[in-house]
RNA sequence: GCGGAAGUGGCGAAAUUGGCAGACGCACUAGCCUUAGGAGCUAGCGGAGCAAUCCAUGGGGGUUCAAGUCCCCCCUUCCGCACCA
């Protein structure tokens, strides 16, 4: 809208600007238009330049049409930092893309007879105008959408590379399914056993045949590559190690007796085989395969054993699995200890969970707490075999820690047979030993980290590039014929079942073997396949020979900086580590790790709740923009909290960050005239005290704003120093206008002030820097540097205490000497009447900082 | 239960190495201005007190000339993991 069709108002002179009223709207939708036109503003130079590079990346959106407010936080921090690396010379490579594939899009195709490529496609151009309109400095020209077949191939190409290395591979197994997205999910995507889009849906186990990637042959990889990787933050690393769970034990061989459907081996997995001579039962899950074995053969025990699944079934639907009460049943059965040939009984419980481990454990009361609270309840026997050392002598129990005793420290075996009196670690290792020799064990590693299971019954997604022959059976197809398209205008079903397979022309196919008929895979692969590598894309994202050129990754990898949200800490992070090592060992990159540093932001809350529709409590970003211009808005998201904590929603904090820019339009159009007639001849002077002050003040601003983009962060206090810079600015108006303050100075002033905007402020940073006069882009322009001798105060003010309290402040030069200062404290008569009569014990002088006076 | 982060005015917060607690902003109060604006300017704004002064960073101890900051114990909130053998 233009000025003049605004209504009420009879302003036929709007169109000249008024130079003294901030008008965000008409600047941003002007320099919006220059930007929009200028492909080269925001390219990255080519890899072989010269010049040291900095990869700057925000995790990509899923395009669901709207912005929200914890987008617009994630890309005000990139922005800033992307700006600033800019202004310090750096090669800087700031992309944007989309997350594109997904079941939201099919959703909408059923709500509301769209096609998903149609309403995604749509929703990108939309939350791109979004991103315009905020002002950030993507390079558009390396979009990467994942959605469409020339990103999309190489997910596929990747999928053949890996299938031949052995990396993925079909299995019929017990797998997550989400009756509400009518699809498999991975171990990743199920959060306390319900469905991470849908939390109040209870994921169903199912039997499938289904792809997975190895992501555990990586397991170990993963993990010690955490300990590399300073620049992320602890928690994302702890999390991803109790993710992958590794866990170093011993697998031992139980053996039952006879009974009628024979002798049976009971594997169990211990961390503490030190332990073993304690064992007084072995435990087995309900689902171990023993435990249907004794119930063909005993119909009360399969009762018992249906009644414990249907009660685990009860409690996960309600929510409540891990509180459920430890509860057991007697098998009537008996295995023997291959250690020492005791015969112990051997029991179902509850707590046994059959897909960790073996399924089965051995019980040491003595030495474990839940079998410990087990065996009580059941009045099984509970034997001490470890005991603290020194202590191990003593007959006494009383002597003795109580139990259970869980410590492996400063422990030692008793009543262990050839084991006793050897410390825990020891003892392991020698039991291992033994176990391997006679055959009834050995050391093993278990980890939580499962296979990926990468298959899903949905539409929209890629399509797994293999083919099942009648005679060949699965048989990949061949990377020329690459890529399988994904089918337009198909009915989209939610009846479970990939909606492909309803589709004849796709599904019905050739044997690239034999030629003879052949069915496709009709699954597609989870969306995170695409997420997984999508940043290596934007280096060469025209490249339509190979996914990326190594050459362009050797330069741009690792990323710099990646910022994002925490809630991605396992799912993404953890598959593009791994992606990133699988490309490694295909020769494809050279780093190790996706990123040196990553960067978890706070969440958005309003009314002290994250931001969500169902609470009632969301800002749209475009309501904001429309109100009070981007530069406020985004602006306003850097300046109420540091970076990484929760930032709470306040709208008039907003108007106040816009007050502020108006203030900074204001003056510093009304000195544009001065700057302009100035910047060509840049000079600093300092004559005259005012001037001498506000250039002070300047490059102790510079300083600050330097420091913390060097790691730290926190541009609230960023923001904070400018606006106290532009308070003393407005403090000095008359010494400006008086010309107390030489003209050379206010250039000079002005010229960083708007260099010290840029990053923050974009829109109005362009709009002064050409209003002062100034050529070319702000954005190119170097950073400034800061004087030290300019910042340094000539005078400064030492607090003086009496016994640790503050009485007085006193102005001595700076750098005065330890007695000068002390003279002065003394000299100051609220001190000198605290002292007098009383005796000083000691002085402390800290120079430049303060006086304590201790007084008796 | 385990792991992580946090707790400072009415609110968002600041205090980078232990050195003036509350910068900067919001809200509020009083006054000014009038092109009546979601504007601008001046002053005030942790608590008690007329004041001098005293009290105050979740609570309690400690170290130190000096503690929001370091150490010990406890409380609360948020986040993650949770029968992992």
């Amino acid at each position: 809208m233009s000025p003049s069709q605004q209504s009420g108002k009879a302003a036929p002179n709007n169109d000249n600007q008024d130079t003294t009223r901030y008008t965000p709207a008409e600047i941003e939708a002007r320099w919006q238009t220059v930007w929009d036109a200028d492909a080269q503003l925001y390219a990255a130079e080519p890899h072989d330049c010269g010049k040291p590079k900095f990869y700057c990346l925000e995790m990509l959106p899923y395009p669901s049409g709207q912005l929200h407010m914890g987008h617009v936080r994630n890309y005000a921090i990139g922005d800033a930092l992307a700006r600033h690396m800019w202004m310090r010379g750096y090669n800087v490579l700031h992309p944007m893309g989309w997350d594109a594939f997904g079941l939201p899009a099919e959703n909408a195709a059923l709500k509301n007879n769209r096609q998903p490529e149609e309403w995604t496609l749509a929703n990108i151009a939309a939350m791109r105008v979004q991103m315009q309109r905020m002002g950030l400095s993507y390079d558009w020209a390396t979009e990467v959408t994942t959605c469409l077949p020339d990103y999309y191939r190489w997910n596929q190409w990747f999928f053949l590379k890996m299938y031949e290395k052995g990396l993925a591979y079909r299995k019929q197994s017990k797998v997550n399914w989400c009756p509400e997205c009518a699809t498999v999910l991975a171990n990743e995507q199920v959060i306390d056993g319900c469905c991470w889009r849908h939390e109040d849906t209870l994921v169903e186990q199912r039997n499938l045949e289904q792809w997975f990637f190895r992501i555990t042959q990586y397991a170990d990889e993963l993990l010690s590559g955490l300990d590399k990787l300073p620049g992320w933050p602890e928690k994302v690393r702890t999390m991803q190690r109790n993710w992958i769970g590794r866990s170093d034990g011993t697998l031992v061989d139980f053996t039952s007796e006879s009974g009628e459907t024979g002798v049976h081996v009971i594997t169990v997995f211990t961390t503490r085989v030190d332990t073993i001579f304690g064992a007084t039962s072995v435990q087995l899950a309900p689902e171990h395969a023993v435990t249907k074995a004794f119930a063909k053969e005993d119909k009360k025990l399969a009762a018992e054993v249906d009644a414990m699944l249907a009660q685990q079934k009860a409690a996960r639907e309600a929510g409540d699995i891990g509180t459920i009460e430890k509860h057991g049943v007697f098998t009537g059965k008996y295995a023997i200890n291959p250690f020492n040939g005791e015969r112990v009984p051997i029991w179902v419980a509850n707590y046994i969970l059959a897909d960790y481990g073996t399924g089965a454990i051995m019980s040491v009361p003595a030495h474990d707490e839940r079998d410990f609270e087990f065996a009580q309840k059941y009045g099984l026997a509970i034997k001490r075999v470890i005991a603290k050392r020194g202590a191990a002598e003593q007959e006494d129990e009383k002597a003795q820690p109580a139990l259970p005793f869980t410590e492996e420290d400063d422990a030692v075996l008793v009543d262990s047979g050839e084991f006793s009196g050897l410390d825990c670690v020891a003892a392991q290792k020698k039991m291992q030993t033994l176990a391997e020799q006679k055959k009834f064990g050995k050391a093993n590693t278990t980890y939580r980290l499962k296979d990926w299971g990468v298959s899903r019954q949905r539409y929209w997604g890629t399509p797994i590039p293999m083919v099942y022959c009648e005679t060949h059976g699965i048989v990949p197809v061949p990377e020329d014929e690459l890529p399988v398209l994904l089918p337009k205008q198909v009915q989209i079903t939610q009846q479970g079942g990939s909606p492909l397979a309803n589709v004849p022309e796709f599904v019905n196919t050739t044997c690239p073997k034999c030629g003879g008929p052949a069915k496709r895979e009709t699954d597609t692969m989870d969306t995170f396949v695409d997420s997984s590598w999508y940043f290596y894309r934007y280096i060469d994202a025209k490249n339509s020979e190979r996914p990326f050129a190594k050459e362009k990754a050797a330069y741009w990898f690792p990323i710099d900086q990646y910022i994002g949200g925490v809630e991605h800490a396992i799912l993404h992070l953890i598959y593009s580590r791994y992606w990133t090592k699988v490309m490694r060992d295909l020769g494809l990159t050279m780093n190790d790790e996706p990123a040196t540093r990553l960067f978890t932001q706070g969440m958005v809350i309003r009314n002290g709740a994250k931001m969500s529709k169902s609470k009632g409590n969301v800002v749209s970003p475009d309501e904001m923009i429309a109100r009070y211009g981007a530069d406020a808005t985004r602006m306003y998201a850097l300046f109420a909290a540091p970076p990484d904590r929760d930032l709470e929603w306040q709208e008039d904090g907003v108007a106040g960050v816009s007050r502020f820019l108006s203030r900074v339009y204001r003056i510093t159009m009304k000195f544009a005239p001065v700057v302009k007639s100035h910047y060509a001849k840049p000079q600093i002077n300092a004559a005259t005290p005012a001037s001498q002050a506000l250039l002070r003040k300047l490059h102790q601003t510079i300083a600050k704003i330097t420091l913390d983009f060097s790691g730290r962060w926190h541009f609230n206090t960023c923001i904070a120093a400018i606006m106290e810079l532009v308070n003393a600015l407005m403090a000095a108006e008359g010494a400006m206008d008086s010309g107390e303050v030489p003209e050379q100075a206010v250039a000079e002033v002005f010229r960083n002030l708007i260099l010290l905007l840029a990053p923050f402020a974009p829109f109005l940073a362009a709009e002064l820097w050409q209003q002062t006069g100034h050529e070319g882009t702000v954005f190119r322009t170097a950073w400034p540097v800061a004087d030290a001798e300019l910042a340094a105060e000539d005078e400064i003010e030492i607090p003086v205490q009496v016994n640790g309290k503050l009485v007085n402040v006193v102005r001595v030069p700076a750098g005065s000497a330890e007695d000068v200062v002390k003279d002065a404290a003394m000299a100051d008569a609220k001190v000198s009447a605290r002292v007098e009569g009383k005796q000083i014990v000691k002085t402390v002088v800290v120079p430049g900082k303060l006086v304590n006076l201790v007084l008796k």
